[in-house]
DNA sequence: AAATCGGGGAC
DNA sequence: GTCCCAGATTT
């Protein structure tokens, strides 16, 4: 059995049921308060492989800091960091600022329900767009994410590859060809709803599903072997020495990492890739790259952090130095107290726990 | 098409 | 440990 090109599936049924079961039980969600397109682009950016249960705190933090387009727009890029620090995938942070700016001076600070001038900004892909436009503006547009993938592969039994880039667009077609066109935007989000609370990628609850009799895996049996992904290869290790260095004010040295890249911008506690540099050359390694004396003291512990594509195995060591200031702009000298104004890594702020008093 | 880019929670 | 989350960008 299969659903070639819909022509057997009941669409307009479908679609009651999804809507009707969705107005029951969705969820109050901070960003479901009302349509304002701003708080639906900033939830929709931080949701970006990020669970609803993470985003909530910082959604409330980010727009009573930055509530309106202008007051992002004019606020300091550390600024936004910092209130993105612990989210990950920072570059969400640089390119919603970089789109914002871009809203005000080209849009009249009147974000653009056109699609094509929504899709230039930065960070807008495809389902951010679609999601703006549906849920914001409601237009008739898909928004594909992971749930909608799990939820059609099942009901409509696709078996094509969800990590292939292609099978997204798949997805796409078919959702042009089932979307309500009275109520795009909870037909979007019903979809991703269900996806979050009953078709769940391990154990979906089939018995409590609006939409099971629609669903050609449920009949087959075979809803756990659907979507069909192929596996992530596995990370690479890299070993670090960390520093914390302190001068005889009992200040420490941080710097701020490149502009681009991982955890770009952020700032960090000085790290030494030992297998390149090798223990010998580590103090003088530490002299050329940042021009500071440092005598190495105790070894305090260690951490494991794991990144999509890299684990870091950090090694903590504490040092001493006699600067009391450095002419490089991207360091600088911080008393404990006043680290927590600087936007650091999660690994980073596990390390503070080592520094004493 | 594949690699890069975080962190957390469920199992 | 594995998987994956309201993905986008770069290579």
């Amino acid at each position: 059995m299969t659903y070639k090109n819909l022509q057997n599936f009941n669409k307009l049924a479908f679609q009651q049921r999804l809507l009707d079961w969705y107005q029951a039980n969705k969820r109050d969600l901070p960003w479901r308060k009302d349509q304002n397109p701003y708080k639906v682009w900033v939830s929709e950016i931080m949701l970006q492989q990020t669970k609803v249960d993470t985003v909530i705190p910082y959604f409330y933090r980010f727009i009573e800091k930055f509530p309106t387009v202008y007051k992002l727009a004019d606020a300091e890029p550390e600024d936004v960091l910092k209130a993105w620090e612990g989210l990950g995938y920072y570059s969400r942070a640089r390119n919603l600022q970089n789109a914002v700016r871009e809203v005000v001076a080209t849009y009249g600070g009147e974000i653009p329900s056109d699609p094509a001038e929504l899709g230039s900004l930065k960070g807008v892909g495809p389902y951010t767009k679609g999601a703006i436009l549906s849920i914001a503006f409601d237009q008739a547009e898909p928004a594909v994410d992971g749930n909608v993938m799990r939820v059609l592969s099942r009901i409509l039994k696709i078996e094509e590859d969800i990590a292939k880039a292609r099978t997204k667009k798949l997805f796409e077609s078919y959702v042009r060809e089932l979307i309500s066109e009275q109520d795009p935007s909870s037909f979007n989000q019903a979809v991703m709803e269900l996806g979050a609370l009953i078709c769940t990628p391990k154990s979906p609850a089939c018995p409590r599903c609006p939409v099971r009799e629609h669903c050609l895996a449920f009949s087959e049996g075979i809803e756990q072997e659907l979507p069909i992904k192929t596996k992530a290869k596995k990370q690479k290790t890299i070993p670090y020495v960390t520093l914390l260095i302190k001068n005889e004010k009992s200040e420490y040295i941080i710097e701020k990492r490149a502009n681009k890249g991982l955890l770009a911008d952020l700032w960090q506690f000085p790290m030494v890739p030992i297998n390149e540099i090798g223990w010998d050359h580590l103090e003088n390694w530490i002299y050329n790259e940042y021009g500071l004396d440092i005598k190495i003291s105790e070894k305090k512990g260690e951490l494991k952090h794991t990144f999509s594509h890299l684990i870091w195995e950090l090694e903590i060591y504490t040092a001493m130095t006699s600067h009391q200031q450095t002419d490089d702009e991207r360091l600088c000298f911080v008393e404990p107290e006043g680290l927590q104004a600087y936007p650091f890594p999660v690994s980073h702020q596990k390390m503070m726990q080592y520094i004493e008093e």
